[in-house]
RNA sequence: GGGCGCGUAGCUCAGCGGUAGAGCACUCGCUUCACACGCGAGGGGUCGCAGGUUCAAACCCUGCCGCGCCCA
């Protein structure tokens, strides 16, 4: 043991060091000690956008992964938590346009060109891009800093840039002519992972359209009333007989004076609306379908309107240049002037909107490019199912495999400026050329070709689902890759499987020869309110994750989102648990400066000392016990059984019991032997307690790892608790087990009988074996400072109390200060208790198809249990006839 | 409409086949020489409802009721 470094203040305030920790970790390269040796243990970072800045979402994924990394590395592997930002193309496009904007110059990036736009994005990003870097260091995420990467940095370049163009020559990349979900204010493709559909109170409008043959109206009901200018056809259900007579005919389209048919698909829903649909192929994805399916019908498709959502040059005069909102309501106008508006019905429906920019969202027909994800969903549905991929909780392997089962072409092309330009070149004719490089396209041109580059940039997860092999050097082969790929686990949140977990195993197999990009994935909750309200700016119920990093300390914010963590489900987050979680930290300090206090320091060995007291030999035991516990909870990534089992032992055990048992031991007077062997134990029995917090609490145990002694390494690079080294020790555990049950006995009954904290009894015993007696004797001064009862020196006569523990009835004289009747009651109610059970067991027990079919440890158990409590109610009895 | 999940102490949640648990809150007592962000002792649950399987069910099965999420 080597003496205390510094003094441990009184009062723990964590601010005074957390940064102080993290500076130095990150100084001295502990997140990565070189350990070319070791086993690695990788896990790549879902990298939070660049735009980003830290919330509680992000603190849990966080917390959590640290907690893996922190314990892999304390189990001496080779720890490795790749870390970066993404490029988040709309996000950042979009925060700094809005600067622009704001600004003295009040300009646009139309204005200002593609080129000096994307200059001044990547001035944003050096100057106030990765703020919440930052913030994962007050967190105390323990990531590798020193490999940070950017997926716009020059190596993800090139990786995105080779599967582009290599999926493209696989023929798993194309361009197509398809409706997208089209973002009239940011005027880009959106994904339909970006899409809300959010309920509306609307319309239902019923119009009429005059038949071509003059023989009336079929009338239809659309939501969309704007649309109708580009109808290409009326559809009706092929088994609806109140429509059969429409069939084949064609009828007029109102304002646009068109001829369109009637067809038939049964799609259309008979009893929905009128029973007739119209159909817009250019503006809805169901009445796009039933354009394919029915070539036969030439249906027109009609691209009404402009990339802002303004009406097109394709609409009548009168129509141009109004917007959707506009245009619906003149047509209502038009139609009802021609007495063609049948009836206007209150209908409440889903409508799509943009979830960054807040706006209906139009189905537009563009072009754009397309991965056929179908095909590359294949392998990576069988990975999970043979299990080379593993969901924990399993239970988001359906989520994933309906998914992935159900999958559309990828629209991967997205009209921004911010973001990686798509590798291909169009002639004046318009034919592409997809190449890694301006001459390869050129080359494949041919000279006298003049080439342009398609304007548009890749989809962000186009380029994020490469994360875990760019990240280490894809494309070249790299150590560095052949080491790390694939990742151990991904931490990720349920509603991110979409958007990355399949992407990443998508292309994670095909571009490492079908290695998936990690064994196992865990999926955690979301984090909440304190009334399990989802947080969000416009409910202005959000919590910032560093504002209680202020209050109570990243550590304490750290243990309660690791102990409220159980397998997927949301957290509640209530402030008030946080603030038991730093109560819980002030325990810890203040019991590390009690141990300070009494000459106990760091200990000199990872291997428990030698002891020979019972009290020293069952904290050993305890502590390898609550470390097994630990390594299963870490196995199956029960994180918040691993909080409990460290909380319960720390502060029920360690500290209520072990510190107060061995108070007697290490008091003036004492055995030196005894008090050197549990100053010896007491300090590693607190070293193993902080280890094992570490992972949860990495700040408050590094910094009490050094206040309490000299040390050869950081706490943070230390070792796991061996307990291989540590043999069960029965005996003593009996021991402490029949001294605790002792001591929490007399501790109750004092309190019902209302005796005065201070008094303290002589008792005398009856019934003792040898192993009482002898336990009596060696626990003796513990028993009198925590039982506040010593042996009697005279005979008891008159009142009493009286318990039963073990195979021994004490008895404490209370002349005068007892009161009979309550004792009696006491006595009573204890009695009844233990009867109870003694007849539930011997029912049990008297049951035949119990001892026939039950198994025999249940059997052997209830016989035991029986004996025990039917003595007990024997021995109570006793007592209680001896009170007359 | 399809799928998933949840209903256990006042609150938040563990437990998922052998006598109901934790934290917080609550009650009572305590200036016990580490800690009142504390110590000690308590009260509190027909485990949503109804059936079934089993020697045994909070736990497995079926149905119902209530709540949430995802997809269409």
């Amino acid at each position: 043991m080597t003496l205390p470094d510094t003094l441990i203040e009184k009062t723990f305030s964590p601010a005074d060091f957390e940064q102080r920790w993290y500076a130095h970790w990150e100084a001295v390269n502990a997140f990565r000690p070189e350990r070319p040796d070791a086993k690695p243990y990788t896990i790549i970072i879902p990298p939070p956008n660049v735009t980003g800045s830290l919330h509680l979402g992000h603190a849990l994924d966080n917390t959590l992964q640290d907690i893996l990394i922190r314990y892999h590395r304390l189990l001496g592997r080779d720890a490795r938590w790749v870390v970066g930002t993404d490029h988040a193309g709309i996000a950042t496009q979009m925060v700094v346009e809005r600067q622009l904007a704001e600004s003295t110059q009040a300009t646009t990036r139309q204005a200002m060109g593609r080129t000096a736009f994307l200059e001044t994005v990547w001035d944003w990003k050096r100057t106030s891009g990765g703020a919440i870097t930052q913030q994962l260091r007050r967190l105390g995420a323990s990531c590798d800093w020193s490999n940070e990467r950017f997926t716009m940095d020059e190596g993800f370049n090139k990786a995105v840039t080779k599967v582009f163009v290599t999926l493209f020559e696989q023929k798993l990349l194309y361009r197509d002519k398809r409706l997208v979900n089209w973002d009239p204010k940011l005027k880009t493709a959106i994904s339909d992972l970006e899409v809300e559909f959010r309920e509306v109170d609307g319309n239902l409008w019923h119009f009429r359209y005059p038949m071509e043959d003059g023989s009336g109206f079929i009338a239809i009901a659309t939501t969309r009333p704007e649309t109708i200018l580009g109808d290409g056809a009326v559809a009706v259900n092929p088994d609806d007989p109140k429509m059969a007579h429409f069939v084949g005919k064609r009828c007029r389209l109102p304002l646009v004076d068109r001829l369109i048919p009637i067809i038939t698909d049964s799609y259309v829903e008979a009893d929905f609306g009128t029973g007739a649909v119209k159909i817009t192929a250019a503006h809805d994805f169901n009445d796009f379908e039933v354009y394919k399916r029915h070539p036969e019908a030439n249906i027109p498709v009609i691209n009404l309107m402009n990339d802002d959502a303004t009406m097109s040059d394709a609409c009548p005069p009168e129509y141009r240049g109004l917007t959707r909102e506009e245009a619906r309501k003149k047509v209502i106008a038009d139609f009802d002037a021609l007495g063609l508006l049948d009836k206007v019905e209150p209908h409440r429906h889903q409508v799509p909107y943009g979830d960054r920019s807040g706006v209906i969202i139009e189905p537009y027909l563009t072009d754009q490019w397309y991965v056929n994800a179908a095909e590359l969903a294949k392998p990576a549905l069988e990975v999970v199912k043979s299990g080379a991929t593993q969901f924990v909780p399993k239970t988001w392997e359906k989520t994933y495999y309906n998914w992935m089962e159900n999958i559309q072409p990828w629209c991967v092309s997205r009209q921004l400026w911010w973001g990686h330009q798509i590798p291909a070149w169009y002639d004046e004719g318009g034919k592409c050329y997809v190449a890694e490089t301006e001459e390869a396209a050129q080359a494949q041109a041919g000279s006298a070709a003049v080439l342009t580059r398609d304007e548009d940039v890749l989809d962000t997860w186009f380029s994020s689902a490469l994360w875990p092999f760019a990240t280490l050097g894809w494309p070249e082969k790299t150590d560095e890759l052949a080491r790390h790929y694939p990742g151990d686990v991904l931490v990720t949140g349920f509603d991110i499987i979409f958007f990355w977990v399949a992407r990443m195993v998508m292309q994670g197999l095909h571009f490492m020869d079908d290695v998936p990009p990690f064994k196992t994935v865990y999926c955690h909750g979301l984090v909440r309110d304190a009334k399990g309200a989802k947080m969000s700016k416009s409910k202005g119920n959000t919590v910032d994750p560093l504002t209680l990093v202020d209050k109570y300390g990243a550590d304490a914010l750290r243990f309660t989102l690791t102990a409220m963590e159980s397998q997927g489900r949301d957290i509640k987050l209530d402030e008030k648990r946080v603030e038991g979680y730093r109560n819980f930290a002030t325990k810890l300090w203040n019991a590390a400066r009690f141990c300070q206090s009494n000459g106990i320091g760091a200990s000199t060995t990872v291997e428990p000392p030698k002891a020979e007291n019972a009290v020293n030999r069952w904290i050993i035991g305890e502590v390898a016990t609550t470390a097994r516990a630990l390594e299963t909870a870490m196995a199956t990534y029960r994180f918040d059984a691993y909080a409990d089992a460290i909380y319960g032992f720390a502060w029920n055990r360690f500290c209520d019991w072990y510190l107060e048992l061995t108070k007697p031991l290490l008091a003036e007077g004492a055995d030196p032997v005894v008090a050197a062997e549990t100053r010896a134990v007491s300090g590693w029995a607190l070293d193993q307690i902080l280890v094992m917090l570490h992972p949860v609490m990495p700040f408050l145990t590094e910094e009490l790892w050094h206040k309490l002694g000299a040390r050869s390494r950081d706490l943070i690079v230390s070792e796991w608790v061996r307990t291989d080294a540590i043999p069960a020790d029965p005996a003593a555990s009996a021991d402490i087990e029949w001294l605790i049950g002792l001591v929490s006995e007399v501790r109750s009954a004092r309190t019902e009988l209302n005796v005065p904290p201070g008094a303290k009894l002589g008792y005398s015993v009856e019934g003792a074996g040898a192993a009482t007696t002898a336990r009596l004797s060696a626990n003796a001064a513990a028993i009198e400072r925590l039982a506040r009862i010593v042996p009697a020196t005279t005979t008891a006569t008159g009142g009493k109390l009286q318990l039963v523990h073990a195979d021994a009835t004490y008895a404490l004289p209370l002349e005068g200060v007892v009161d009979l009747a309550a004792e009696k009651a006491r006595l009573e109610k204890a009695i009844a208790t233990a009867s109870k059970e003694r007849d539930a067991l011997a029912g049990r027990l008297a049951s035949p198809g119990f001892t026939e079919k039950a198994k025999p440890e249940a059997v052997e158990k209830a016989r035991d249990d029986h004996a025990a409590r039917s003595a007990e109610a024997e021995r109570l009895g006793a007592a209680l006839a001896r009170l007359g």
